[in-house]
DNA sequence: AAGTGCTTCTTGAAAGTTGAACTAGATAGT
DNA sequence: ACTATCTAGTTCAACTTTCAAGAAGCACTT
């Protein structure tokens, strides 16, 4: 990285853009952890790793992978493992081919959680956008979301920007 | 609100962008925590109180109304300043026109953080967002954003959507 | 088989967040 | 004035996240 002379501020519109984008993605994530709190008696991110499983072949997936599909450390899935274990949602077992691994795996209960919080889940993602966005809007911001989650990426041979000369 | 027959489950597309936005959403917010804790020693979300106090008329604003502008709950801010006060950024001065009331103000200390600290910062922002989309994007993403955020005010006459009969 | 280094996963303590309960001051109605 | 109600802000306990450190297995080299 190197330190420019002065920096390139935010233009007027890029301000009121990044502020938006502050306060909808603040706003949304609270309002999802509290509708799945109340509803499902886990905050969003627990939920979404009981989705990833529900997904994995097996409903099961290494630790490892796991937290690299959902974007978390493994720190903090050891975390919230150990108390989806606690909650009965998730159990453990030892990886046999790889000694140090562990399978994390959705239980029949935590299924059934998911099943049942899934619809209301759901309704609470459409409306807070897909059902205010036209389609044009939603094809753009899953296009914008791709890019910047790529662009973001911990892993991808990232570092260098779309050449700015 | 209404429990519907069956659930209106999202489409292939709506699942991708939705999914693309967790992932953007998680990895900008773990890139900025870490960068802000590095370079300006807070996370994102206390960077973001100074913000507002260095834009507010003495440097300064009520709790209530800067929990409302940051889009955080009375209790998280009380934490959050008072972590800031120990740093030395914020001080508390009682509100001459209501007993009840507390100013936060942002100090010397706070303001010299901030400006060290925001070159970087917005290099950051920039890196990940505004130096990636092209100029329609953005406007788009602003768009969307204010869209998003307008429908998640806890206050606004919100209630309704746009109607779907 | 010993050594070195890498990967997997966990742990513990410190920091941050949440939701409910609480104090104190303001407001409105009677 | 009196009471009930509301608002501003804090605090406590339970929970979650982070970061650094560590235990254990793998893999490659010599």
């Amino acid at each position: 990285m190197e330190s420019d002379g002065q920096p390139r501020w935010l233009s007027t519109e890029e301000q009121g853009v990044w502020q938006a984008y502050l306060q909808a993605t603040t706003l949304l994530e609270d309002h999802l952890d509290r509708q799945l709190q109340r509803d499902a008696g886990m905050p969003h991110i627990y939920y979404a790793l009981l989705v990833h499983l529900s997904r994995a072949p097996h409903r099961q997936m290494r630790m490892t992978q796991l937290a690299k599909n959902a974007k978390i450390t493994r720190s903090r899935l050891s975390h919230a493992i150990a108390r989806l274990e606690k909650s009965g949602w998730v159990r453990r077992e030892d990886c046999p081919s790889d000694k140090r691994g562990q399978n994390a795996i959705l239980t029949d209960g935590g299924q059934e959680v998911l099943m049942r919080s899934a619809p209301g889940h759901v309704a609470a993602v459409r409306l807070a956008i897909f059902d205010r966005l036209s389609p044009e809007q939603v094809t753009q911001l899953g296009e914008i979301m791709r890019v910047m989650a790529k662009g973001l990426q911990p892993d991808g041979s990232d570092a260098d920007l779309p050449w700015r000369r």
